[in-house]
DNA sequence: CTCTGGCACTCCAATTACCTGAGTGCCAAG
DNA sequence: CTTGGCACTCAGGTAATTGGAGTGCCAGAG
């Protein structure tokens, strides 16, 4: 999957094993782990002699590598990879936490409000900083909308759509419409396409305008002009909830203002991020960039560990955590995997 | 007003104005200003010998402190305050940033939109971090009800209010209500309520129902009971928007990253800032708190510059700018001003 | 062929010493 | 009251020193 990565059978047994030693060492304590410890440490029964033969094969295929000439090893990207791909074991996520969540999500009513605590939640549990993409609502089916006169050319929008979410707009009309008219409008919509997709809704009223566009009676008329103003533009609000990222001035490895000062921004822009997540809401299963592996700059010094949520197994958005490199995968992956199973359950419509 | 405050009249002239001077530079480059460069900067043709005499005793009343032996001086809280109450000189603050933050504001329609324009202005001109109070809306009068069945006993509250504002809730019912009987509450509130104040809206029907327990017809108990579970605990969502945060990285006094982690998570809590701001809403003019005179141990290092804002005199809000203790008082202040002008204008209901 | 102890080597990081420049306080003379 | 002079202080930078941790490699043992 990812260029230039190391195949594990390419490795010895003990290969293997002392890498995972030394970086589940290095994660616990940041430090370069030197081959004395790492042979302690490794319950092999070998010397730090043949600790360092093996070490410097690792350094050789780039799997890890040294700050200087006579520090320990840290792991590198790749060796990170080949790490959370055949050697971690993970540890199940701890019990009265995951219900306290679980209840909580349940009883929530409001979609944004469930998805920020998801986000709150990764947070807390990961002390890093959580995410997660508002679930995308493209087949959005319309259940009522309402219009409501505010002065003389402007006209509130209410769309209340099948997933309990209400949207308000306000539109600026071309001419006055009468309280009436408005409300004649509304419920010819309502009547004709509750149940339908909101974008299907649009066009299958252009298409009307564009057909019948003399003989039309009046109240038509407004409907149609109106619902199409209404659903002109669909505004997505905020794409994504985060939570925690101050918890990233904690890490040492992030200390530098400016590259903090960077990811913060970067988070405000959204824009990245996001199409960063849009990458993984088309992998199944729970994806992992480690470091430049995003390919983007403020990240490098991190990792992020998403997994799609579904609901009625349908896959609605994205969620996960961005902490830095050396994060405690064997925790963070499956924190991240009961919440998206969680929020994907609050979700769905009831 | 402070506790333990100077009087300017304590200081002959020519302190006063090396005072000045010495906030004036040490504003502009951070570091402690000793007396020779004061001498020269000051324009008043003294050695620094004379100078030294006169800071001693700026020292003696607290105003400037050496931050050891041999630096210049620095000025003290009690110094930034006797600067910004008697001896700055505020310039006026220039054009075309300014109409266009009122064409911005003026166009647009939401009002929450409006506050985060707002915010962002004052972060982007000042390069520190913005914050706006939302209008406060305890006087908010009513407009319109609708009521909308989610499901057995789940209604959907839409509630519109005179500043063009509107609140979505999802209330639980004990019992269930047929679509009809909701259209005819809200019907009935709406009539009844429309241009009332939301608070005296709810204690009237509270009374109402009080009163007249049993002889009642279906669907005036219907609306009442309605009504008062929509109107029951007025969710206030956010309370300020804030932002700009990340700018206060750049700052030097600031760089320490504990302070700035307890600052930025203290935006996260935001009650304690927002007490802050509350003090605020009573003092008609604008508002300086100087480092620690805000008694929030996060703040110590910053000042915060406030002032309130009205719409048809009547003040709504507050605004201002939270940034280092060294800040651009001068620049500042008609910053924060004319934002406050600005906005007010922009939130007079059309 | 694999493992191990030994040894020389390297490099970081912490400590120490030293120096310079900026600035002060005080005093005595103008 | 102002000023120049002088001794003193201190932060911060540079350079030298040292100790410790760790490596690579080799030769000998199993």
């Amino acid at each position: 999957m990812t260029k230039n990565s190391v195949e594990p059978n390419a490795l010895s047994e003990r290969a293997q094993h002392l890498l995972k030693v030394l970086i589940e060492h290095y994660i616990r304590d940041g430090q370069p782990v030197g081959s004395r410890l790492l042979a302690k440490e490794s319950r092999l029964d070998l010397s730090p002699a043949s600790v360092r033969n093996v070490m410097a094969d690792l350094e050789e295929l780039g799997l890890v590598t040294a700050p200087h000439t006579s520090a320990g090893r840290v792991p590198t990207v790749q060796g990170y990879r080949l790490f959370v791909d055949s050697l971690i074991t993970v540890k199940p996520v701890e019990g009265p936490a995951v219900e306290d969540l679980a209840k909580t999500l349940k009883a929530g009513f409001d979609p944004n409000r469930v998805v920020k605590t998801a986000s709150h939640w990764l947070s807390a549990m990961t002390q890093m900083a959580g995410v997660v993409m508002y679930p995308r609502r493209d087949r959005t089916s319309l259940r009522h909308v309402e219009f409501l006169r505010l002065s003389e050319r402007r006209v509130l929008v209410i769309l209340v759509t099948n997933d309990q979410e209400v949207q308000n707009r306000i539109i600026e009309c071309k001419r006055e419409y009468s309280a009436s008219e408005l409300e004649q409008a509304a419920n010819y919509l309502t009547k004709s396409f509750v149940g339908h997709d909101l974008q299907e809704v649009r066009e299958t009223i252009v298409e009307e305008m564009r057909r019948a566009k003399e003989d039309m009676d009046r109240i038509m008329r407004t409907a149609l002009e109106m619902g199409e103003r209404a659903l002109a533009d669909e505004p997505r609000g905020d794409d994504y909830a985060l939570s925690g990222e101050t918890n990233l001035m904690t890490f040492s490895e992030l200390a530098d203002m400016e590259r903090l000062r960077n990811l913060f921004e970067s988070f405000h822009q959204k824009n990245e991020i996001l199409h960063l997540l849009d990458q993984c809401l088309n992998a199944a299963r729970t994806n992992i960039f480690i470091g430049n592996e995003s390919g983007y700059g403020p990240l490098d010094e991190c990792s992020v560990v998403t997994t799609p949520y579904r609901v009625d197994d349908r896959v609605v958005g994205v969620l996960g955590v961005i902490g830095p490199t050396r994060m405690q995968y064997e925790k963070v992956i499956p924190i991240v995997d009961i919440t998206a199973k969680l929020l994907g359950a609050a979700l769905k419509p009831r």
